[in-house]
DNA sequence: CGATTCCTTGAAGGTTGTCAACGTTGGTGG
DNA sequence: CCACCAACGTTGACAACCTTCAAGGAATCG
């Protein structure tokens, strides 16, 4: 399965919680890329391929067609980060639109194919209002996903992230409608999983064998069967700890959307900083 | 001290690692958002003010002349993370330019003076070409600062990611032009810095106290102390785990930036997924 | 089939979280 | 002015989560 890639999704539909008064802007935006990758020829390459280096001068923006990426940031003491996983279908580089170089790595995770648009073209595409506003929807787009997964890091733990994880991926594959429900391919290793989610091999190791005996996910060879997708959506909630003990569910989040407060005007006051 | 804050930076003139070709086109855009800030009226809040809520409809972007503020997310059970800390300077919302609510929360950490444009004016703006690559800037900017809390998140110990966080807070101040070499003002609770960092608040007074002990930095009232930023760097790099323990320096980093590899043309490959 | 990479498992220890209590501070009102 | 209160800071004991270390098994490839 997963085979080359090219038919266009109509994916201006799903756009959602955009600002009405872009929503031509980003739609024009979308359409001036996609031209600009279809002139790009695609490339074919191997697992393990470098397509951005740190400290490389003007990288090129790509278009994964087929395959997935990891983006790595290494420690000087050889302690590496995931910071970013991307599948079929994503922009790679997007951050790079505007900087000339990059901090981080980018590496194909598997056997893909690319659409790159080189350095000097990116810049040419960058003056044109419409690309640019597109730019920028992606670039938020990028950014929600980081801070869902900063969030993730900061207070899940390991069993959570890992639902957080499992389910992403199987949403952003569903997107891309290339999947069959409950089951897709996972071309990471388990150290790579451990980097993008701040765990050991070993850990992760435990707590995929975890999530099999517990029948909730098989994690084997690079394919994950989900079995029980509301446990799977509890964990990753963060709603499932000790069975969700919390006996008066005490003071959430705030209060709950409760008004609709932000009318610029209305500026809402709470004095304890923190709900409790 | 940190009065209120009129007086325009020249900012321009540090735009580290931008596109050349890009470069008249987001001063410009930096000028109409200015413009456009300068126009809207100061509004002078207390610490605690909700600026952005979630579920909030059309959250206006803030500049926050003053003050400093965090960025909140709530998980259903009570937990929370804050995924961005703004200080005086930054401009707050930008990630709402383009989607028309927020997921988070946005609160000032203490008194602050901000000035907003509110979601039409915004909308307007953003079909202006140079402003929309200034705010695509902006998030890039932002992007490359979450991917730094990621990664300290997902490898660095408590002691590190603290170490990072007095060391960010310091250069971003430095900045701006407002401190006193080696000493600021950090209004943020001990939970705060926890929810921020990843950790409880006891752990962070206890590692508080560890910096003290070991006379690197004081932390004490909201006031930062460094006394040894060299010591300090060393931590937030990541080096210095146990007093530089790797006896070969195995195999760090990926090559070193050995060869500029990424000509578009010479996709290199590295056969083991992990330097090890 | 050696060699390499990846997966798996166990034991031990460290970093961090949890629980609980007390001290400190700043504001409020009698 | 002092008592009180709430939020914040501090400290200790203990437990849990996760890492480290170590070693063996499974799969892939030339």
């Amino acid at each position: 399965m997963a085979e080359e890639f090219t038919k266009e999704i109509p994916r201006a539909r799903r756009r959602p919680n955009c600002r009405p008064a872009l929503y031509e802007l980003l739609s024009l935006g979308e359409r001036e890329l996609r031209r600009a990758f279809l002139k790009a020829n695609s490339r074919a390459v191997e697992g393990g391929t470098s397509l951005v280096a740190p400290d490389c001068p003007s990288p090129a923006l790509y278009r994964l067609s087929r395959g997935w990426a990891i983006r790595t940031r290494f420690f000087p003491d050889g302690r590496r980060a995931i910071l970013g996983v991307y599948v079929m279908g994503d922009i790679v580089g997007i951050e790079h639109a505007l900087l000339d170089h990059s901090a981080d790595e980018v590496v194909t995770a598997c056997a893909a194919t690319v659409q790159p648009i080189e350095s000097n073209a990116l810049s040419a595409l960058m003056t044109r209002p419409a690309t640019a506003v597109y730019l920028a929807w992606l670039l938020s787009e990028a950014q929600r996903r980081s801070d869902s997964i900063a969030a993730a890091l900061s207070r899940l733990e390991a069993r959570e992230r890992i639902a957080m994880m499992l389910l992403d991926f199987q949403q952003r594959l569903r997107q891309r409608e290339l999947i069959i429900p409950g089951s897709y391919n996972l071309p990471l290793t388990q150290q790579q999983i451990g980097d993008y989610l701040g765990l050991t091999v070993v850990h992760v190791n435990r707590m995929l064998r975890w999530f099999r005996s517990e029948r909730i996910a098989y994690v084997d060879k690079h394919l994950v069967i989900i079995k029980d997708l509301e446990r799977l959506k509890l964990l990753a909630a963060g709603t499932d700890r000790r069975a969700g003990d919390s006996p008066a569910a005490a003071t959430k989040a705030p209060p709950a959307s409760g008004a609709p407060l932000a009318e610029l005007a209305a500026f809402t006051r709470h004095k304890p900083n923190r709900p409790k």
